[in-house]
DNA sequence: CTGTGTGCAAAAGTTTTGCAGCTAT
DNA sequence: ATAGCTGCAAAACTTTTGCACACAG
């Protein structure tokens, strides 16, 4: 099993301004901008959560563009939504490269990803009990992380 | 590993109804109206699909009401909420009566439960790993079904 | 230059809340 | 009888769209 822990120790968004740009995309600052807010932390964010925190650097950003933006991004698959039960808001981390599982704390809402999820027997049997073919899943646990159980 | 595949063979939702009168709510008939609907079917149903589907048994039944009684529902966790990528409301179904994961088709959104995902070793290896305590976790396979594939 | 992107305002869509009257228990 | 439930209207909130101007390539 391989974590990937740490987004901060990530380089910077260039690989996938780079991708953007192959798409025909282009790489403006308010882009630019949001893919760093993603990219600098962990936590999982909602559109406007993102938005104030584009805005400390980029004041003029609208609303509108992170909405466009993390469309983009999400179709293009360079950063992943993901949902907690009970919320109606849309949250986004940074893709990691393999395909991968989220482990979310209810509480401070940090996100480990991890890879290696051991669902392809699963999926196989599915596949053949029911006939379905299988394109995507998603796996998701939620729980709580060390410091929030600490504070509670 | 065991499917629930057929919802509508599900004895009506009598016994709902009496966890929901154990703990203090009332069996209106508007409860017992959406309970039936969610019940009535494998697809996953957004509150606005359920309103109209229970609009034709009880025509005078307002959208709110199907909002309260999904929220009562789904804390009691008599319902599931499903969520799909990119789609910005929410679905439930019945609930099985044990832990259980999703497989949805795309096309035409059937439902086909299973239980016994297997994932106690996964959780267990990320518990330790990260040390998280888990308290639940979410997992759906999205695909095509038999019949939409053939339509396609 | 040119077509794509941005910001604004406004619309569309989803979910919640306040309140007066109603009903299951 | 009475606590809880409903329906309506309106508010709150999330997301999308239309349009004039700006800017990256």
């Amino acid at each position: 099993m391989k974590f990937i822990f740490n987004y901060k120790a990530m380089s910077p968004p260039r690989k996938i301004l780079t991708r953007l740009k192959q798409l025909g995309y282009k790489a403006t600052p308010q882009r630019v901008a949001v893919l760093r807010a993603i990219a600098s932390t962990r936590e999982r964010l909602t559109p406007l959560a993102l938005y104030e925190k584009v805005r400390q650097k980029q004041p003029g950003i609208g609303l509108v563009t992170i909405y466009r933006t993390l469309n983009i991004l999400g179709q293009i698959g360079l950063i992943c939504e993901v949902v907690g039960t009970g919320e109606n808001t849309r949250s986004y981390v940074l893709s990691p490269l393999e395909h991968h599982g989220h482990l979310i704390c209810s509480q401070c809402g940090t996100v480990v990803d991890f890879t290696d999820c051991n669902l392809h027997d699963l999926e196989q049997r599915l596949s053949r009990e029911t006939r379905f073919t299988i394109e995507d899943h998603r796996l998701e646990f939620f729980g709580h992380c060390q410091n929030c159980r600490k504070v509670a």
